[in-house]
DNA sequence: AATTCGGGGTT
DNA sequence: AACCCAGAATT
């Protein structure tokens, strides 16, 4: 292990660097606290390039903590449409609700009041007091993770918790050392462009000559991480039901997956497809009898096989989605001969929506990708 | 300690 | 395909 004082010249090394070689970013032309948690917010588990006109418009939309807690939530969630992990923006705008309310608009230069702060977890946290406050707290994301295991050689699995412990220590022992938001920056910087994931570019790193991983030949395998489980495959079968120029859409459950966003009418078939067209079908059919008649008709599709062919629905579209734990196969299919069918359906979770008025409502980008597909007519209907 | 949360770029 | 990205909350 490094002794402090060669920490201190790491750190010293590396924000010396810094200074020379920082990318402009949006973020960093202020130390505006509500401005860097807007970003760090966005940039949890997202890239900078996809970051930032997202954050562009919503600081063009909500220049401030009270801004963004006096908007309705549905408009924070059309901002953050296509950012995915979609949990960060309610807890964000709840989190400026707690700051208006309780810290009087202005987010508190407080180590503990900020950590508790919804959404805010110790990476976030120690962001935000070393890059707006320049307080010396550690801020130990993925690049600080991977550039410190390297740098110190560290063997044990980086996501475990006693090892971010071994890693944060040490960072919390060199930002004492160097001025925090310089540090705090530096250090992912190196990540971003230099300790890179694969193939790191040693002979351009300013700490190369006391980087252990690199005198070990260990750096390019470094850092290691536990195994994690193969994704679920999910059928989706869902609906296209238009009436008068206008699509019925159905809203998610305000919690879990893709929370409160809309969708078409849709059923989940559970793992191992595939199914058969005729399953899909059954299916299909059961969700709009379900619609019309609000009573479920219990079908087993697993035994549609033995029943005559469906042939009441078309299929009109299909897309694949992966997501970090599941994989889905939307299937939209469309029914024929049901022109007639009395959907009552207009309620908080479910209703008539115009074709030009699509946009207004928050899809998931799958269903964005779908919409797009039918409403321009590259698959006719 | 393991899972659940999106979406996209790289290799 | 696998990996990773300025992670947090829940179980």
């Amino acid at each position: 292990m490094h002794s402090a004082e060669s920490l201190a010249d790491f750190a010293h090394t590396l924000v010396a660097w810094y200074r020379v070689n920082a990318r402009k970013l949006p973020w960093r032309e202020t130390t505006d606290p509500y401005r860097i948690l807007v970003s760090e917010t966005m940039l949890q588990q997202t890239r900078v390039e996809t970051v930032i006109p997202y954050y562009h418009r919503f600081v063009e939309a909500y220049p401030n903590a009270v801004a963004l807690a006096d908007a309705a939530e549905d408009d924070v969630m059309k901002l953050w449409e296509g950012l995915g992990y979609y949990r960060r923006a309610r807890n964000l705008h709840r989190a400026m609700q707690v700051v208006r309310d309780a810290y009087g608009g202005e987010i508190p230069d407080d180590a503990e009041a900020v950590r508790a702060l919804p959404g805010v977890g110790p990476y976030t946290a120690g962001a935000v007091m070393s890059i707006a406050f320049n307080r010396p707290q550690p801020a130990v994301d993925g690049n600080v993770l991977r550039v410190m295991a390297r740098f110190l050689s560290i063997t044990h699995p980086v996501d475990l918790p006693a090892t971010k412990r071994t890693i944060t220590d040490a960072v919390d022992l060199a930002i004492h050392t160097e001025e925090p938001r310089l540090l705090t920056q530096a250090l992912m910087e190196l990540g971003a462009l230099v300790c890179v994931p694969r193939r790191p570019r040693c002979e351009m790193c300013p700490v190369a000559s006391a980087c252990l991983g690199r005198q070990q030949g260990t750096a390019p395998e470094l850092p290691l991480k536990t195994a994690k489980k193969a994704r679920r495959k999910v059928t989706v079968v869902a609906l296209w039901i238009e009436r008068d120029g206008a699509l019925l859409a159905e809203r998610r459950a305000d919690d879990g997956l893709l929370a409160g966003m809309w969708q078409l009418p849709m059923v989940e078939l559970p793992d191992d497809p595939p199914y058969s067209r005729d399953q899909l079908y059954l299916a299909a059919r059961t969700r709009l009898h379900k619609l019309a008649f609000g009573n479920t008709i219990e079908e087993d599709v697993s035994s549609v096989a033995e029943k005559p062919a469906a042939v009441d629905f078309v299929i009109a579209a299909e897309a694949r989605h992966v997501f970090t734990h599941l994989e889905w196969r939307v299937v939209v299919v469309r029914p024929v001969g049901y022109h007639q069918v009395h959907i009552a359906t207009q309620s908080d979770d479910a209703m008539w929506v115009p074709r030009g008025e699509l946009s207004k409502l928050v899809w998931p980008k799958v269903y964005q990708t779908l919409l797009s597909q039918l409403l321009h007519g590259l698959l006719v209907l």
